[in-house]
DNA sequence: GTGGTCTAGACCACT
DNA sequence: GTGGTCTAGACCACC
C-alpha cells in the first residue's frame, strides 16, 4: 500500500527514480492494486520532505510507462497492466539494465556467483521468483 | 592488452565509464596482466578520438580505486589486486544494483526467466561467466 | 534543421508540446537528420526566450519516446529510428489522438469532409502524403 | 435522447469535457432533437454518481456556446442551431487539432494509411461519416 | 482538494 | 561548454 513509499537522501540514486522503483517493485508484488489510488502528489512530497515537483516527475515516468493513470483533479491511480513497449524495446531496455548491474559488479569486484546470488536472493525475497511473464 | 579498450559514441554510458569498465573487465577476465603497461593517455586519446581530459579522467578513478599504478615519467600500469570496500559495502552496493535491474524489468513486464537468461547471455559475451571472485 | 524550431507565446497547446511536436514533424519530413545535432537546451532556450526546463522537459520526452538520444555533455542528437511501442500501444495512442482531433470538431461544428480536407490538406504540406510505414 | 450520456471513468478526457462532447455529437448525429429537454443537473449527477458541480460546468459551458439553452425554472433544451466561431477561426482551430494528430502520428511512426483509417473508422463508429456540415 | 505547466535559480556530472 | 536533478513558488484546469 501506499505508504510503503520511503526515500533514502544522499543515495547515489536520485529521489524521483527511489520513487519510481518502489511503485514498480509495489505493483510487481501485489502491494499496489490495479485501481488503487496513490497518495496526492502535494502529501507525497509533504511526508516524505521532498519537493512536490519531484514527487510529480516520478509519477510522471510512470504514467508515461503505463503503470500508472492520472486523472486530473481527482488523482493517480495504479492502472491495468498493459504492454507498453515492443519486443526489441523491452530487450534492448532489459540489455541496458543488465549491462548497469554488470558494470557496477565488475567495479565491486565482484564474482558471478555473488551476482548470481544476490539477483536470487532478490527476486525471492520479493516474492517474484515462480512469476509468469506479463502475469 | 590495451589494444582492445573501444567507446561507442551512441551509447548511454559516459565515455569516461566506457573505458573504466573495460579496463576493470580486461583485468577480471585476465585480458591485461598484472603489470602490464597501458598505452598513454594521449596516445588512447588520439586513437579514440575523444578529449585526453577524458582519458586521465578514467585513469584517475582506476588508480584511485588501485586497479591501476602510474609510475612517474613511465607510465601507467596494472596494479597488483587488492580491494577497496570492505565486504558489507560490497553487499550493500550490490543490492542497490540489483534491485535497479528488478525494478527496470518489471517495469517491462519481463518474467524471471527472461532477466535470468539476460544476465545470463550477458555474462558469457563478456567471458565472465565461470570466472571465480578476484580471481 | 534546428532554426526551424519556434513557439507561439499564449497558445492552446503547452510550450514543451510545441517543441516536442516540431521536432517529431522535422524528423517525419526529413528537415532533421539522423544523427543530427539539435541546439543545446540553454541555447534553445535562449532563443525562445523561455525558461531552460521547458526545453529540458520537451527533450527528455522525446529522448523516452526514441526521437532523441541524448549524450551526457556533449548534446542532444536525432536517434535511428526505432519502434519503441507495441502494436497495442500505437493502436490505443492514435485512438486517443484520433477522438482528440474529432472531439475537437464536433465542438467546432465541422463537416466530416472539412476533417478529412484539413487532414489531406496537412499531410501533402508536410509532403507526408505517401510516406510508407516506418520508412 | 438524454439516457445516452455515459462517462468512461478512467478516461484521458475530463468529466465535463465527455459530457460537453457527448450533447454535441447528440446533436450532430441527431439523437438530439431540436427543443428537447434534457436531464436536470441533479438527476443526471446521480445517475453518472459524479459531483453535479461537474454536469452544471459542462451544461454552462454548452449554454454559453449556444447548443443548449436554460429556461429559468423549466430546465435545459436543445437551442437552435447557431455557430460561434468565425470561418477563419474555425479553420485555425482545426489545422492545430490536424497538427497535433499527425505529430502524434508521426511520432508512434504510422502511415498516413494508418491515421486516415483510424479517423475515418472512428467517424463511422460515431455515426458521423455521412453527415453534412451543421446539419 | 486534485494534477499540469512554467519560471527562476542552484548544484552536480560529463566532455 | 553540455545535460540531469532538485528546490521554491506561481498560476491554471479539473472535481
Amino acid at each position: 500500500m501506499a505508504g510503503d513509499i520511503e526515500i533514502i537522501l544522499g543515495s547515489a540514486a536520485p529521489l524521483y527514480r527511489q520513487i519510481v522503483d518502489q511503485v514498480r517493485l509495489g505493483v510487481a508484488t501485489g502491494n499496489f492494486a490495479i485501481g488503487e489510488q496513490l497518495p496526492s502528489v502535494r502529501a507525497l512530497a509533504e511526508r516524505l520532505l521532498i519537493n512536490p515537483n519531484t514527487i510529480a516527475r516520478a509519477y510522471g515516468d510512470l504514467v508515461r510507462e503505463g503503470v500508472l493513470e492520472s486523472r486530473h483533479g481527482q488523482g493517480v491511480f495504479i492502472a491495468p497492466r498493459r504492454s507498453v513497449f515492443s519486443d526489441d524495446e523491452r530487450q534492448r531496455r532489459l540489455a541496458l539494465a543488465v549491462d548497469a548491474l554488470i558494470s557496477e559488479s565488475v567495479g565491486l569486484q565482484c564474482s558471478v556467483d555473488e551476482i548470481r546470488t544476490a539477483v536470487e536472493a532478490r527476486l525471492k525475497e520479493l516474492g517474484l521468483s515462480n512469476r509468469k511473464k506479463r502475469g
